[in-house]
DNA sequence: GCTTAAGTTAACAGATCAGTACACTTTGAG
DNA sequence: CTCAAAGTGTACTGATCTGTTAACTTAAGC
């Protein structure tokens, strides 16, 4: 088992997991579009959970690989990197193939608290919730562990109405809503 | 077909559909739940999605009822019932057997933008925005319907919140939020 | 060149999926 | 009482689901 190979089965399946859902997705649509034979499939992922793990955890990197550095690139001071981030977020809504979050997604599908799909999700969350403390904490936030639940509590809700509604910019609008949360808490 | 009995049965799914998820609940799962016949069920509804349109009407109307009702009663004037919102949102998150916003996991299981299903859960939060907006107005916004695409936002975000995150109060953060967007538009 | 690990194809479990066919029973209105 | 609508049980498609089995090929390291 050549671990590149296992990486770009994980890459490949995470793009059909977003693409198409957890549930949607089965195997034999996997192993056709991975190219892969089945048994080798199975040979690199005891289980279809153990794949969708991998795939959330590869997600959960590239993401905040590509959150944090774009807003670094756009902002300098914390309290600007804050403001930057829903910036970042507006590009990512207009993607192409732009389809929600996915760990929004697998805790819809996989709504168990104790299931490892689900935890692996609220992990993701959790790591960017520890950030954004961080950054609220050095732009002097007067409570930054509140501020911070405000504005990921802001992205989140961002990331939903970017999917279900239409007439709206909540990349706009969140950003807006947060420069006065951040205003308020420098003060 | 007595219009009572369909009724019951869309009722029946419902609880079924939010308990356990669209694409992991099966028409024999149904069947057993409801009580009825497979014959029966696919006399009431022609298709799995005819029955998951009529869940989500369902839930819409319900749910609707139930939010703006309670709001009525905990606020008088149309900016305290915004910010009542987020109490009854947060006696909702502390309900048994609180499993998120069904609309958000069926827009993340049927992503497909033109999909009944992803249509009918569009609506609901379309249907949220305008109430909110008329709120907003009647409070005296600026900008109205900004304020009330922040409001739903804020609420969107406590909901992914509170099913993802832990040691967390998202309805709090999101009424603490919620106050100084409301101030703010009031000034 | 031999061994071994990693890969292949292809068929097969056994369960479950949405949806249908058919023959039967219940029930309510005229 | 009669008839039609609404309901029943059960068995059945044909497809798809996750996961396995067995025999074969490829390729790299010693």
């Amino acid at each position: 088992m050549r671990p590149n190979k296992r990486d770009e089965l994980v890459s490949k399946a995470l793009k059909v997991f977003y693409r198409d859902g957890f549930h949607a997705t089965g195997m034999d649509k996997l192993v056709v579009e991975t190219g892969v034979s089945k048994t080798s499939m199975y040979k690199h992922f005891r289980t279809k959970e153990d794949l969708i793990v991998a795939a959330l955890r590869l997600r959960d990197e590239n993401f905040r690989n590509w959150f944090f550095q774009r807003v670094d690139a756009m902002a300098e001071t914390p309290a600007e990197q804050i403001i930057a981030s829903f910036d970042a977020l507006k590009e990512w809504f207009e993607e192409d193939g732009f389809r929600g979050c996915l760990f929004i997604k697998a805790g819809a599908e996989y709504q168990d608290k104790d299931h490892p799909i689900h935890v692996q999700a609220a992990e993701h969350k959790q790591l960017l919730l520890e950030h954004f403390t961080i950054v609220a904490q050095q732009a002097g936030a007067h409570d930054p562990q509140k501020l911070a639940c405000q504005i990921v509590l802001l992205q989140e809700g961002a990331i939903v109405s970017a999917v279900l509604l239409k007439n709206c910019d909540p990349a706009e609008d969140a950003k807006d809503a947060a420069k006065h949360l951040l205003a308020k808490e420098l003060a």
